[in-house]
DNA sequence: ATTATCTATAGATCTATAGATAATGC
DNA sequence: ATTATCTATAGATCTATAGATAATGC
């Protein structure tokens, strides 16, 4: 039957997939310099060869995952409710969607900036992957932030100030967690306490940050 | 004469001194993995079989430099001044402080980070440089801190979660401004005036989200 | 003599490709 | 026929060491 036919073919991934998985796997652990081709068909299950076969260059397989770790990323930024509530439960919830989307994606940040710091080219790719729809948001973003400052809920500032402290509270939370988790020696289960307790610190240091 | 000989010594650099300055420059660029013992020869003008001659091998390099960096690093965080002023004014020249010296050393967080990350068993290196002396100073942070709360000057919290968001901040500015930098395609001047402004956004950040 | 420096090279990678063979779709 | 997969290998690294030669300190 056509129904066993198709289970049976999916029960195998295709290679081609496979291998994307096991590079996007390591290229997030490790980075482009550390990780082989070598390496990737052999958790993918191939010999190395295939890896270029499908991708021609270890280049080109990277730049594929990376630009689309970095879509996924921001189109998960952008698709963050913004409607409903006051303006402070706005941000509220923006900081907090914006640290899930960190703790759902943690290794993400650290392989833009590493990628970015030490192969500097590549910033191609990444604003090839960010495109022009920030714009918009930010700009509706800075409208309603320099109405809440006009009636005196919010002391005088601007939306690039608020959005680069909340992003950086988030940011630095998981760039520093892999130090912080090995030298204190923390369990898994005591991390994601940790990190739960800062999610909610976060939102209140820049709520209270903004008040006249 | 003594005098002349011992000029004419100094005015060429030794060459271990001559290695070890190349070796920071490149491992602080690109960390251990993208450095080759050959490239720091390059730079310090002999050969690649000198490096291992002074160093035997590239980790024992690699390791002296991250040591003496974090070591620099702790000592100039505690060698931070802590007397004079109310705990607000203290706390304000801490951060100051803080943030002056990641800006004197802005490649180190993200070379402990990429190593710690990149490489787990690096953190023994890292425990050792850091010692036991934070504790001390944490603690006496702690007493200072739990003063001003009983006094109602400062909205309930602990000294963990404060470092933590003063931290935060200050590293996240450093490790994201290569990102933004080309991001953004800032000259270094106009960098240098977000930076500075930056700072003041931190620090006021921190002692608002302090208020009761 | 000892220490510093060089040349040369072994042995391990690693990327990319050529060419052979197996599997698949008409 | 075309596409997928494999084996083998060229050519570029790169680290580490052996062994030769130059410089230095008694």
């Amino acid at each position: 039957m056509k129904q066993t036919e198709k289970t049976a073919k999916n029960e195998t991934e295709p290679m081609e997939q496979a291998i994307l998985r096991a590079a996007e796997r390591l290229f997030l652990d490790k980075g482009f310099a550390l990780t082989s081709t070598t390496e990737i068909a052999r958790e993918a299950g191939c010999n190395q060869a295939l890896v270029h076969y499908y991708f021609r260059t270890k280049e080109n397989l990277f730049e594929k995952i990376f630009e689309q770790k970095i879509r996924m990323l921001i189109s998960n930024i952008f698709s963050i409710d913004r409607e409903g509530g006051t303006f402070e439960e706005k941000l509220r919830r923006k900081i907090e969607a914006h640290f899930e989307i960190l703790k759902k994606n943690p290794k993400i940040p650290f392989l833009v900036i590493n990628e970015i710091t030490t192969n500097p080219e590549r910033i191609a790719s990444l604003r090839d992957s960010i495109g022009e729809l920030p714009l918009s948001v930010y700009a509706t973003f800075e409208q309603d932030l320099q109405k809440e400052i006009a009636q005196g809920r919010v002391r005088e500032t601007n939306a690039l100030d608020l959005m680069f402290s909340a992003l950086s509270l988030n940011l630095a939370t998981f760039l520093v967690r892999p130090v912080l988790q090995n030298i204190l020696g923390l369990t898994d289960e005591a991390m994601d306490g940790f990190l739960e307790h800062r999610k909610e610190e976060n939102v209140k240091i820049i709520l209270q940050s903004l008040k006249p």
